[in-house]
DNA sequence: GTGTTTTCTGTACAGAGTGTCGTATAATGT
DNA sequence: ACATTATACGACACTCTGTACAGAAAACAC
């Protein structure tokens, strides 16, 4: 898009996504913490050296890695966004995120346990948290809901929900559909859960 | 408590205590993954040897610290315990949490960031959502409360949640005290929230 | 106190990984 | 075909790890 970016030499395309590919099947094998660059360079059949051309260090390939996974996110995010009232979605957490949680399982199964990275997973919060801010939580305040805590704790409390709820499903199998679970992220956010909370006598 | 631990040398005691010390002091200072077993060894005043006498290396040494953490917090909840009635928390989040997470706030707050350490933040929330389960839910469910949904997902979603207020109030400078926070975190999961999110038309 | 046991120290070592040089080689865009 | 640019290769200094061993120091038992 920048000028810059106008002429991508083949060579230069090729090994950065040589690179990336190669981070991304060892980090199924063996974790992200364990990975070396030279373990990446070898997978890639790249030399070492040729790696400290494109990125700074292993994070560095990470970031660009993301940025792969979540363009491929937010375009998913843009078909899925149709399903709105009055531009507030629907459906609150939409069946989409698990759907593309469900295509990078092997990946987010391990980036989203002790083989995983802090960096990853800060980053996918702040990602989610603005997202529900923006896209869930804002828009209801402007159609007139009423929320008292602070917009941003909400926000950062429903992003850590999901990825507690992306977090469980990958670990215990993925036994149910990405629209199940989607359903019980409902429930637990706003449905079931917060009900069966509420017998409890508060004082 | 078993017949082996009956004779700590004292120099051992030391020894381990400094070089838990000297883990903590480091983390705070530089965060989790960049301080080396060099560090820890040369903070605490230890010869490097001696720290693969006591500890396989540096994750065995941060699994010996937390048992010291939660040790502590164990006291606490216990103490706490009293608020309950028919064996169910009143207080669905206990302000003892957010205190035990003040006591340790230089600690916390690193350790839940991205310089923290993903096998720290995986074992903190099992450990919540065990608490979770046994202590609030399964409690409920046994008095009447209905639960359609897995009540380890429910368990697991609450404990996540729990970090995500933990993670926000670090964050943000602790602006508010433990036992608001207490009172936020039932907003945001039974309280203000779902009210909230329950007002979007759901089909 | 003395003697025995155990822990700690200091040094040394092999192994692995990092990040950065040049220089030669090969591929690319025009 | 040519100039440009990326890559390969070998080498380098550096840091950290984990282990081994012999001697010094501390704790324990009596």
């Amino acid at each position: 898009m920048t000028e810059i970016t106008r002429k991508p030499d083949r060579r230069i395309e090729r090994t950065r996504q040589l690179l990336r590919d190669a981070l991304m099947d060892l980090i199924v094998q063996r974790g992200y913490e364990s990975v070396t660059v030279q373990d990446i360079t070898d997978h890639a059949n790249v030399a070492r050296t040729t790696f400290y051309l494109h990125f700074r260090d292993k994070d560095d390939l990470l970031f660009s890695t993301m940025r792969d996974i979540y363009q491929d996110l937010m375009v998913r995010m843009s078909a899925a966004r149709p399903e709105t009232i009055m531009g507030i979605r629907i459906d609150l957490h939409s069946t989409a995120d698990f759907e593309h949680v469900q295509q990078y399982a092997d990946f987010y199964k391990i980036m989203l346990s002790e083989k995983g990275s802090m960096v990853f997973l800060m980053r996918v919060q702040a990602l989610l948290a603005e997202m529900c801010r923006d896209q869930i939580l804002a828009p209801m305040l402007a159609n007139g809901g009423h929320l008292t805590l602070p917009i941003d704790l909400a926000a950062s409390h429903l992003a850590w929900a999901m990825i507690g709820t992306f977090h469980w499903w990958l670990q215990t199998g993925m036994t149910y559909s990405a629209s199940d679970m989607a359903k019980m992220e409902l429930e637990l956010c706003a449905g079931e859960l917060p009900n069966l909370l509420q017998q409890v006598p508060l004082e």
